[in-house]
DNA sequence: CTCAGTGCAAAAGCTTTGCATAATA
DNA sequence: TATTATGCAAAGCTTTTGCACTGAG
């Protein structure tokens, strides 16, 4: 193991500090659900952090999650992506823009930087009168490998 | 009125030639949703759909907009697009590229013209080789008035 | 006449909510 | 101890599906 999940016993200390806003409490469910989604490498739903938090604590309920996520999201600790229809995804905040290439053959998700707030800024001319929040962009194609398959 | 919308009786050519396809058959139901999108200055979402479709055929059910609405897509005269969470809205496929600017004070939804797939595949090296099917851009922010007001 | 499409009702996801109990600060 | 957060179960919303009937070609 590379890098320790959160156990039981200890909420490691980033985490800690990143929880503990006024008027909040540091839970273990929710120092758990963060940990996931930050070791979790990207892209997580609802449910995979549910089934993923269950190991470490069986008595975690689903609603805990949902709750916890709105939470990490106004906290911006989290980004909610939208995919594909049906349910949402969840990512840590990146500190750095980027997008997501999904491919429609084998589902796999590939992420690329690019600052496109910036450029649509410069480039949009109805972006310029906004106060721009979030920029999300979704491609969906075909990968090189399903590409090939495909043909 | 400025255009006719679909009647009971007769289905505007136009709808009829693009619903026409071998092994299809054109209903009133099924021209009356493209009509309505067609019409419907974009982003309908589906209720919407199905609450101006039932002025004119009362009898019309909820599933058969969202079958029409599926196949519609497939047939590649209508475009789901994503905005807020919940649930998906559909506007008539254009022809040129365009996205799509969502105001989080007021919910409007302003839309700009911009060629992102051709830019992309230029600069984006991990979207040079992949087969693009669809682009789409959602950003979010605050319009020109909303920003005032939150002064 | 035949098969695709419809309406209705029921089910299936995903997400939210009410309420009593547990746990944090 | 005072709230905040949790677990459980139930409800809510959007979308899909099964089936008998209708209607287009």
């Amino acid at each position: 193991m590379i890098r320790p999940m959160a156990s039981e016993a200890g909420i490691p200390k980033t985490n800690h500090r990143a929880l503990n806003a006024p008027g909040l409490r540091v839970t273990k469910q929710r120092a758990l659900i963060l940990e996931i989604i930050r070791c979790g490498q990207g892209h997580l739903d609802a449910d995979e952090v549910y089934r993923r938090a269950r190991d470490k604590q069986p008595r975690l309920s689903l609603s805990t999650v949902y709750r916890s996520l709105q939470l990490l999201k106004k906290l911006g600790l989290v980004e909610e992506v939208h995919f594909d229809e049906g349910h949402h995804h969840y990512e840590v905040k990146p500190s750095s823009e980027h997008h997501h290439l999904v491919c429609l053959g084998c589902g796999r998700v590939i992420e690329f930087r690019y600052p496109l707030t910036r450029y649509m800024k410069r480039n949009v001319p109805e972006a310029k009168d906004f106060e721009i929040v979030d920029t999300e962009i979704r491609m969906t194609g075909y990968c090189p490998r399903c590409r090939q398959a495909r043909k």
